[in-house]
DNA sequence: CCAGCGGATGTTTACGTAAACATTATGAGA
DNA sequence: TCTCATAATGTTTACGTAAACATCCGCTGG
């Protein structure tokens, strides 16, 4: 009985750092040849049972477990999906980013990320850059488009990508909530609720789900015949929120709020609480998101639902589909939003609609 | 000039997948050896200027990239941390798993995400066995340690592993916040407030850090000879706050409230409003974990803040420690705490010490 | 004037896997 | 009994990179 330990050499170098047995290992314990390890590793057919217990065996006792860089050199994909995304600091990313985790595990993938810690452009083309050495067979972008577009680096040729939170369906396959209906229920609810009009708490500038939430709500509004206010722009922040509440507090005539997330929604509860506007005897609010804790705020919100994990789930299967038949079609995905009815909205100056 | 597209073979499979030119299609083009394309890519010496720029200028025009699969093969080493974790939904995980990232990017390192969806047993030994076959050199779990002990699949030799967000020094090498040091402050705040005694609304049983952070807070108390209360279970969770929050507005002897972590805190909030406990008149409240949000509860939160980014940054450092260095040694680091006064907590019975 | 040195570059080889091809058994049908 | 097909297994080779070693060159110093 050979008596070196596992994963030792007869030959060669002393210290193999972290790698421990090897096919020609196991094929040489077990008596077989390597092709035929390769072939129960991988579990194809035309080995004997017998055979085929001889190399488990075998396997177990060196540990063996297959080189992935090995298997990534010779099968020419690497198995891994890499997600470029600036800071996990809001919510909706990170739903996505754990749904696209989740659904690439289950399609045998892993998934690599790419933080970019300041969203600037040459943070973003570093990624990109960096990117191309990157062990990946494809990308998900989870990011504003306008950064995308003004990266001057390249992807590399052969790395299909898809773009979640965005809207670049021209260019390249999108998938994304359906903001503008979302915004358009969330105008729709509260005119129903017999508000005059409805004002909104936009999202930074240069954020495009920001711009398609303010649009839509210009658009329900004026399609319902109301008069839309002049627009108050955040940050996301609830700190914005709170600096635009207590703006809004002063104008007698408001009383309904859509903010563009709930954040905001929530600073903007605390300064009319701080104003003493009641929510919702004088002002209705409503955020979009659905944070796990806007039930709890005060009082529970009403907002619009997103849903995040179908978002990430159809972008690793778009991502997926495309690594396998080379698609290089564009289009965008829209996933549905959800009225989410609590307790910070309700009957407006009209009374409700029948 | 050759005319075939870049990348292309003389000899060969008409369709390689995805995968631009290799080092040879660079060196033919340069007219160099492979070696020197080799020499070149990675930075050393021993090649005259001119030669470089003639290789780098073949890199550009074939858009040449490393492929890092051959390289991970021939180094040995894969350059990418894994990184376990169940579920993204807690914000400290995701902080500190955003600290990792960017840190891992500074070392150079790729960071490689295992979500294990639900935190059964079975999920966790799938994920340390897919964990085997992954291309990774060192794993950082952020997961209570029960989770990881009660796992029946070893982990690979030679992965190196570092345990955050938990309590297993003899074990592991750990980094973790101060738990117990976070609490203690918290009682001892209110404490001096002139509040003869603080409650608790804890994590739930199975979570290491709450345990401590109860242990904690427990000995504190009885340190300065105050009688702990009841302590009173939550599960984290805003909703569970609530529930507890409607309990303890009962007592009315409770004047002082220190929850597990902020989200508790602000469904607490909501519950002592409704019942018509005034926050901090009536009774007052400190959190922990400091959440981007919390500023803006109502009324926003005094907490204890947690440094994710820390615990994160020294989770990447130790562990590519132990990959340099082979290093096998256990050992705790704790990142330390900080209290944010805000307007939650205000004077006691016994009125503010001096 | 040449040995010898050192810098620049080329050649060989191995990393671990798996496709492609080669070889050896086994058994069925003529 | 002797093909010949087929299943089981072995052998060769290539994937792209980089370490180790080999070669070539010009120049210095004796």
């Amino acid at each position: 009985m050979d008596t070196r330990p596992a994963g030792g050499r007869t030959r060669g170098r002393a210290a193999r750092p972290r790698q421990g047995a090897s096919m020609a290992d196991v094929a040489q314990l077990a008596g077989v040849s390597s092709q035929t390890v390769s072939r129960v590793s991988n579990g194809f057919p035309g080995v004997t049972e017998e055979t085929r217990q001889q190399v488990m065996a075998a396997m177990r006792e060196l540990g063996y477990r297959p080189n992935s860089a090995a298997r990534a050199l010779k099968r020419g994909e690497f198995r891994t999906l890499g997600v470029i995304t600036f800071s996990l600091s809001t919510h909706g990313n990170i739903r996505t980013l754990e749904a696209i985790a989740t659904s690439a595990a289950r399609h045998g993938y892993a998934v690599t990320l790419l933080p970019v810690a300041v969203p600037t452009q040459d943070e973003v083309n570093g990624a990109f850059s960096r990117l191309g050495e990157l062990a990946v067979d494809a990308v998900i972008v989870i990011m504003e488009i306008h950064l995308l577009d003004a990266a001057t680096v390249s992807l590399p040729p052969g790395v299909q990508v898809v773009v979640a939170d965005s809207d670049a369906g021209d260019r390249y396959t999108v998938v994304d909530t359906d903001q503008a209906g979302g915004a358009r229920d969330a105008v729709r609810h509260l005119l129903d609720l017999g508000h005059h009009t409805v004002w909104h708490l936009a999202g930074p500038e240069d954020s495009f789900a920001a711009q398609r939430r303010a649009n839509a709500w210009h658009a329900a509004l004026t399609e319902a015949g109301a008069t839309p206010p002049p627009l108050v722009r955040g940050d996301w922040s609830a700190e914005s929120g709170y600096r635009a509440g207590l703006h809004l507090a002063d104008h007698p005539d408001c009383t309904a709020v859509f903010a563009a997330n709930d954040q905001m929604a929530l600073g903007l509860l605390r300064a009319l609480h701080e104003r003493g506007r009641r929510v919702p005897d004088d002002v209705s609010v409503i955020g979009f998101d659905d944070l796990p804790e806007s039930a709890s705020f005060l009082p529970p919100l009403t907002t619009i639902h997103q849903d995040f994990a179908e978002v990430g789930r159809l972008c690793v299967e778009g991502v997926i589909t495309k690594i396998r038949h080379g698609d290089t079609t564009h289009g965008t995905t829209l996933v549905p939003t959800r009225l989410v009815l609590r307790e910070s909205t309700g009957a407006g100056p009209a009374g409700p609609r029948p």
